[in-house]
DNA sequence: CTACTACTGAACCATATGGTTCAGTATGCC
DNA sequence: GGCATACTGAACCATATGGTTCAGTAGTAG
């Protein structure tokens, strides 16, 4: 709840930010990929790609283990959580205070015909 | 639905990928700032304060007017929705497929089972 | 009019990012 | 063994990012 030390949020989001990066997590959602598989399909270098699993990897979300001379890429959800629950705490606060707006908005009016009434 | 044509992902992600920008949208949440609010509380030049704020303006997360000289934000979700909405369809696609691997792996080891018993 | 305040724009700087090439290393297969 | 495959690491490059300073411009107030 405490959002103060969140470092991960920072590396999440960062990693997000590449469509690339989110397409190849797309992809790993039909199918379990190796390093190769998506370098082909984004047609890109292995070592271009390999840095994309490596920053994704990071920022927890891929999770790689390599057998024999092939590295298997499949997605990892927790870190995802932590993103939509930074995302759903302030838009709740958001919300909240959008609602107080408006009850301070019909406050001021209510004050505004007393006034008027005073003033008579 | 269709995501190819997301391009304001990319900004509104990168955007939320700073500490001081989720910083200055969590204080927006209390009230509206001008530029040097924010700049004297994370204790930044106006000229920085004043990019960040550009950012989350080209991301659509803030919105601001100014009036006379003073520039004042506030913020905007109607963007966060779109990044909730990306995150939430891959996970359920995501979920999915993990509840197809789980029946693949039922399925497998119920024929797993008829082998031993036609091997019998 | 003067002085102060609030912001803007240009220029600069260090570091990070997204990509490449090229030269390894390690595995799998005939 | 010998060759192809799959990845890794270092070096490099162009551009973007997060910040600064400094020199404006434009409201505000006395």
């Amino acid at each position: 709840m405490v959002q103060y030390a969140a470092p991960d949020l920072d590396a999440s989001f960062a990693a997000l930010a590449d469509r690339t990066r989110r397409g190849v997590l797309e992809q790993l959602g039909y199918a379990e990929l190796s390093i190769t598989d998506l370098a082909v399909q984004f047609q890109m270098t292995l070592t271009g790609m390999r840095k994309h699993i490596g920053v994704l990897e990071a920022a927890g979300l891929v999770v790689t283990r390599k057998v024999g001379r092939v590295r298997t890429c499949r997605i990892g959800t927790e870190r995802l959580d932590e993103v939509t629950a930074w995302i759903d705490t302030y838009r709740q606060r958001w919300d909240a205070r959008f609602d107080e707006l408006d009850k301070v908005v019909a406050a001021l009016e209510q004050k505004e015909q007393q006034d008027a009434r005073t003033r008579r």
